[in-house]
DNA sequence: ATAAGGCCTGTACCATAGTACGGAGTCAAG
DNA sequence: CTTGACTCCGTACTATGGTACAGGCCTTAT
């Protein structure tokens, strides 16, 4: 039903193919079945899961962390201990990050106001206030 | 006061030194004041400035992009309209990140859930379920 | 059935973001 | 006033994440 071959998928994911052969060498992406003519054929799970790799890997995440991610579930053989331990460590990051991007955010939502009010400001790099400083 | 060598600074911001005179060498930070025996020398504002690229970096922005992002301001010579334009292409990138790290954020919290209830869940990956399929 | 376009493999190459020297001068603690 | 750690500069090398062929075989629309 829904079966592609490398072109049609790269282009729904938005990726090029030879992207898709590459994530493949690395078993990022498991290797698919193959027509008798040795075309590669995709379903619906390596869309969804090509289209992780993407989002994740514009959120800062390297491919090694995106296929830490995809590899994290709960199942008769991984102990739930570590599983549990993994997940906490990546939520730990994934905290931070929604903390910087959310002030990042901010900042530029201040500056678009001041264009709006047409307002002049110092020529001082406003985004410097959007990071926070920890305690010395 | 809160004046630093290379070292130090790095060490501080966390980073090495090399990556600093990378950045100089990019222009991604500004050159440094000297000491007569050719030390540079850095403050507080610079302190800031690594930090930012630091953080950016983590969450998704390649180097040009915190280039981009520390460049807007508006100020005497910047047109708000230039200015505006960008803020505003750099918060459509930011909110999609944001939507995105919450999603998987939701599903790391679920996972972390069924470990601590012990259920056992079925090996399906997991968190494929945290990306959006847009409408066709 | 033929031609345009897609796919195969392998290897080589590329950009980004650093790291790693090496040899020489500098700083600062004892 | 020495000694160990730090800094300077330039150049070369590295890792990650792909891209780009080349030469040859499929597919599919006409």
């Amino acid at each position: 039903m829904h079966d592609y071959f490398v072109g049609q998928l790269a282009k729904r994911v938005g990726i090029n193919t030879e992207a898709i052969r590459y994530y493949e060498r690395i078993h990022l992406l498991p290797r698919p079945a193959r027509k008798e003519s040795g075309y590669r054929v995709y379903g619906e799970t390596d869309f969804k899961r090509l289209l992780f790799i993407k989002r994740a890997k514009e959120l800062g995440f390297t491919l090694k962390e995106v296929k830490e991610l995809l590899d994290l579930k709960v199942d008769s053989d991984a102990h739930c201990g570590d599983v549990k331990q993994l997940a906490e460590r990546k939520m730990a990051i994934i905290e931070q990050k929604l903390k910087d991007l959310k002030r990042i955010k901010m900042v530029l939502e201040k500056l678009i106001h001041q264009c709006v009010h047409e307002e002049i400001s110092s020529d001082a790099c406003p985004i410097l206030e959007s990071i926070e400083l920890e305690a010395e």
